[in-house]
DNA sequence: GTGAACCGGGG
DNA sequence: GTGTACGGTTCAC
């Protein structure tokens, strides 16, 4: 048996023989070769909680389900017993669920909805961006019957769980790219407008710009044909080998144009690690654009979330986050530029470039901070990239409460999402409208983390809700406004989880300080930013109606013991000589009209 | 007023 | 792929 360490990139499954086998992908930290590991010993699974546990049991048997074992799971606070149902392959799981759906003691279904990879990482405890330790041995690509992969690429089989060595390194080799496409006709038509650039930016120092025209500029390459261009850009992704692949709405432009030229002109356009083409995964509307075992990232979503414009477009995102002018071509004008044939045909090349090296730039400031919050919430940095905060807390909760034994709650029908949604919406902060007039001597006073400093003060939880019988009253804490209660023991599930991520906080921030290695620093930094971001949004998970957690109660009971929290601040503050003239939320802004020294 | 339709980024 | 965004604005009646 051999032991090797990757840096762990990516994860998915092929199918063999019936039989799903997971693949991880990552790369060697000391010889950057990448690396595919296969795990065959990982079966997908789903709960039952019956009705009555032995009619239940033998409802399922008789629909030859016999991988069945009885689980004991905390559910929302109370011990439950559950039938776990292990299957062969993924997707037996929404059938096999849809079978037994209306069998008479089957209570209910949970967990039934964790794609197999996210569960593998789950279960496993092994986080994507850290030091993965494997145990296994080297395999020969006709084994998994993966036989395209180029032979540069070590094949692993494990014969043992993979170990998380908690550790990581700070490398991050960014790779940009953008494509300039003809459009005489308006906006480009893949089936008949061709690619004109492909321009590349590495954030270590590489640049060029393929072309199908020749140009003065060093960073031109010239190639015979749109066809030897896209074989190029292949060519070039696997020699530099990055860490993440930028674009900027290349899910929904650049990379469906591309894979749609490959096919026009027939090129095989083997940009995956395996040497799979692009693949597009459905997420809503839109498509994920997945380069499999690469990591690709669209920076336009990822800003979206990062900061709030008017507008994104990548001009505007790049002026407001460096405070400088990018060069600009007029969009529609492109094929004027080319037609050209002049200066301006330069100029053409020197906005191709200048397209890829802002989008690295962007990335280079960015994306460390997606990768800490990939590291801390446990899921590909693919996926965390394509995250809102509330999914990523979604699914850190998820992963929390396969540590602590706790099944997930299912996530809403349609018809409780729509029941949640018109459910009299919950009122929000405390708000003073601002006085009118100029006010001398003002100060701002505000809490610091006031919502999730509440959640935790008051143990606010779906699983700590009591109507207060049984219970005398210095057992639980009462909301003002509504009455809601909720016991002060056992601490709730999210109180805890809060807690903890306040905790952690503390302790990056602490070596954050004593840091003396200024890349360090910053890694620290980012973590400590991810795990502010993950606090500070915890409340929503009562709030919006998507969520598993969503509870209506909680999340009226902290925005009303938030306006009592300020509102006490305020008459406070007033015993001290100041005057409030406005309030938001969490803080307020006060006049002091008491006597200067 | 209400619900449907549209929009984002990209060239 | 153990799947089907989202939130805001404008339009049509």
């Amino acid at each position: 048996m051999q032991t090797k360490t990757i840096l762990l990139n990516d994860i998915d499954y092929i199918t063999r023989n019936d039989k799903a086998i997971v693949r991880l992908f990552g790369t060697d930290p000391e010889t950057s070769e990448n690396v595919i590991a296969y795990d065959s010993n990982f079966l997908p699974y789903m709960y039952v909680l019956p009705l009555d546990l032995d009619e239940c049991l033998a409802q399922l048997r008789e629909l030859n389900l016999d991988n069945l074992e009885l689980e004991s799971k905390n559910d929302i606070g109370v011990e439950k017993e559950f039938i776990r149902i292990t299957l062969n392959h993924p997707q037996e799981v929404p059938k096999i669920r849809d079978t037994i759906r209306d069998l008479d003691d089957v209570r209910e279904i949970r967990e039934y909805d964790i794609p197999f990879y996210r569960r593998y990482l789950i279960d496993k405890q092994i986080t994507p961006r850290n030091l993965i330790k494997l145990n296994g041995h080297l395999v020969d690509r006709e084994v998994y019957d993966d036989i395209n992969i180029d032979k540069d690429v070590i094949l692993f089989k494990l014969d043992e769980d993979p170990v998380d060595t908690h550790k990581t390194i700070n490398r991050n080799r960014i790779l940009s790219f953008d494509i300039e496409v003809y459009n005489a006709e308006g906006m480009p038509d893949a089936e008949v407008d061709p690619i004109i650039m492909m321009s590349l930016s590495g954030n270590y120092g590489y640049n060029k710009v393929l072309s199908t025209k020749k140009s003065e500029r060093e960073f031109v390459e010239t190639v015979e044909s749109e066809r030897d261009m896209l074989q190029r850009f292949v060519e070039i992704v696997k020699q530099e080998n990055p860490d993440i692949l930028v674009g900027y709405n290349s899910d929904n432009f650049d990379l469906p144009y591309i894979k749609k030229r490959a096919d026009v002109l027939k090129v095989k356009l083997k940009l995956g690690i395996d040497n799979s083409t692009i693949k597009f995964m459905k997420r809503g509307f839109n498509n994920a654009g997945v380069i499999r075992g690469r990591t690709h990232v669209d920076l336009y979503l990822l800003i979206r979330q990062y900061m709030r414009l008017e507008r994104y477009t990548l001009e505007k995102v790049y002026e407001e986050l460096f405070n400088e002018e990018k060069i600009d071509v007029p969009g529609d004008k492109i094929y004027q530029y080319w037609d050209s044939d002049d200066e301006r045909l330069e100029e053409l090349f020197d906005y191709s470039m200048d397209d890829a090296v802002t989008t690295t730039m962007i990335g280079d400031k960015i994306t460390p901070l997606t990768i800490a919050q990939s590291r801390l919430v446990g899921q590909p940095l693919f996926d965390i990239a394509r995250m809102t905060t509330g999914q990523m807390i979604e699914w850190y909760l998820m992963l929390k409460a396969y540590e602590k034994n706790n099944i997930v709650p299912n996530k809403p029908t349609n018809t409780e999402y729509n029941e949640r949604r018109l459910s009299k919406k919950n009122e929000g902060g405390y708000v003073k409208e601002p006085e009118k007039g100029l006010f001398e001597h003002i100060a701002y006073l505000d809490f610091k983390s006031l919502y999730p400093s509440i959640i935790i003060a008051q143990n606010i939880s779906p699983d700590t809700i009591t109507d207060g019988e049984g219970l005398s009253e210095d057992e639980y804490y009462t909301c003002p406004e509504n009455d809601y209660k909720f016991r002060k023991e056992p601490k709730g599930f999210i109180p805890s989880i809060i807690g903890n991520i306040l905790d952690e906080r503390q302790r990056i921030k602490k070596l954050m300080k004593e840091e003396t290695v200024p890349e360090q620093k910053k890694a620290y930094d980012f973590e400590q930013q991810g795990l502010k971001r993950l606090a500070n949004s915890m409340y929503g998970v009562y709030g919006y109606s998507r969520f598993r957690w969503y509870k209506k109660e909680c999340g009226a009971a902290i925005t009303a013991w938030g306006r009592e929290y300020i509102q006490d601040a305020m008459k406070k503050s007033e015993e001290y000589g100041f005057k409030p003239i406005y309030a938001d939320t969490d803080g307020f802004y006060a006049t002091y009209i008491g006597k200067l020294e």
